[in-house]
DNA sequence: CGGGCGATTGACGGTCATCAAGCTGTGTGG
DNA sequence: CCACACAGCTTGATGACCGTCAATCGCCCG
């Protein structure tokens, strides 16, 4: 079980003005909570393809499962604890702010606002994941890829705003591990979505042309 | 998407004396707040098949997805707030305490404690529904099927203690929905276990007679 | 230029979905 | 008590979809 952390902009120095607080667990807290937060953790950078976290071996056949994809601003380490054969791989450089387990937790321990806003981020996570089992079990390999695609843009909007192309850091390799399919099939439905005039392919990245009908197949 | 509940003793009635409460999150609480607790809720009990709450309409396409199924003792809501096409129902009569949104909100805010715990809880349904997804997209019918019986054993194992026949309350078409399988596939493979002397189908349940080669073709 | 990696494309086969028929147990009414 | 109906389950035949194996392409970098 892996997770592939999506570089982006590297934030500022200090939590104050981080770019991407307000997306993040930290949103919840207040000037003087955030310096001493700072204080107990550390910002790390790893480059592309450097494993940031890993539970234990992968599992040696080599079926993988991608649970998910980590944009700028999301919290990893609550799906983590009490878990094994699980992993995290940076795509791109990627920065982190890591803390240690316990100080953390006798750090979160007394704040009843910032428990809070972790368990809504695991809620949501939990939805995502509920959404994504729906995904594996009962959908084609077409709808998975366009499904992907627009959950995929639609994040990306979130952080960066409206855009035609969806920027695709990952392998394909990583997709298919993501979607329950093999790397020739997110290939070949690819140029399917192509030669259909719904996507263009380009290099990193692919072009909505037909978002409406990506929508519809995703939907489906 | 849906979540099955399944039947269970049913418990006293105060929740002092409640049979589950050590598996659920009251297991946090103290007397006084226990009290407090049990005047927020009430107890309500569901015949077979009855929907217990049902954000939306069925998907009409006829592809469900089951997310799980809830024994005695687990707590619903996190997952189905903000979240629709989502609904529980009763396998078995069933009993449930079920609390106003608002006024359970008010009373967990400034118990540390309790949000610690209810965390702990989704932490532990993200991590089934990660260890879920590998099974959706990465496993064969046979594994699925196996993973499930002994997944569900173990279940079933904490709550009543050792046995080798596993209780099956949840019909074939459930157990195709959970696993992204027809229910002829789900059919067959049973069939194909006990040909293999690995499970004996009875009514209602399945047995166990060689739970090594199961545990082995589950966790494969 | 050549090596290498990722992506694409093609041919083929297996697994599982689909469609359809039979089976089993349970309840109902004559 | 038996006939009947009905629902859930099982079994069979067929084929589509997607996985597997293999060859090729494109691109980057040495």
């Amino acid at each position: 079980m892996k997770i592939s952390l999506v570089a982006g902009e590297l934030n500022g120095q200090s939590c104050a003005d981080c770019a991407i607080r307000r997306f993040s667990v930290c949103a919840a807290l207040d000037k003087a909570e955030l310096r001493e937060l700072e204080h107990l953790g550390r910002h790390i950078h790893f480059a592309s393809c450097e494993t940031v976290f890993a539970q234990e071996e992968m599992t040696t056949d080599g079926r993988r499962q991608i649970v998910g994809f980590s944009l700028p601003g999301d919290f990893l380490g609550m799906a983590t604890s009490a878990r094994c054969s699980f992993s995290a791989d940076a795509i791109g450089t990627v920065a982190v702010c890591r803390f240690p387990k316990t100080s953390f937790a006798r750090f979160i321990e007394d704040k009843p606002h910032l428990l809070h806003r972790i368990n809504e981020l695991t809620i949501r996570e939990l939805n995502q994941a509920q959404d994504h089992m729906v995904l594996l079990g009962r959908r084609s390999a077409e709808e998975k890829v366009a499904a992907f695609l627009i959950g995929w843009r639609d994040r990306l909007v979130q952080l960066n705003g409206p855009s035609k192309t969806v920027a695709l850091p990952m392998s394909r390799q990583d997709i298919a591990d993501f979607l329950g399919l093999t790397i020739e099939t997110v290939s070949r439905t690819l140029t399917k979505l192509e030669r259909d005039r719904v996507i263009g392919i380009r290099p990193g990245s692919v072009c909505l042309l037909d978002p409406a009908r990506a929508e519809a197949m995703a939907a489906a």
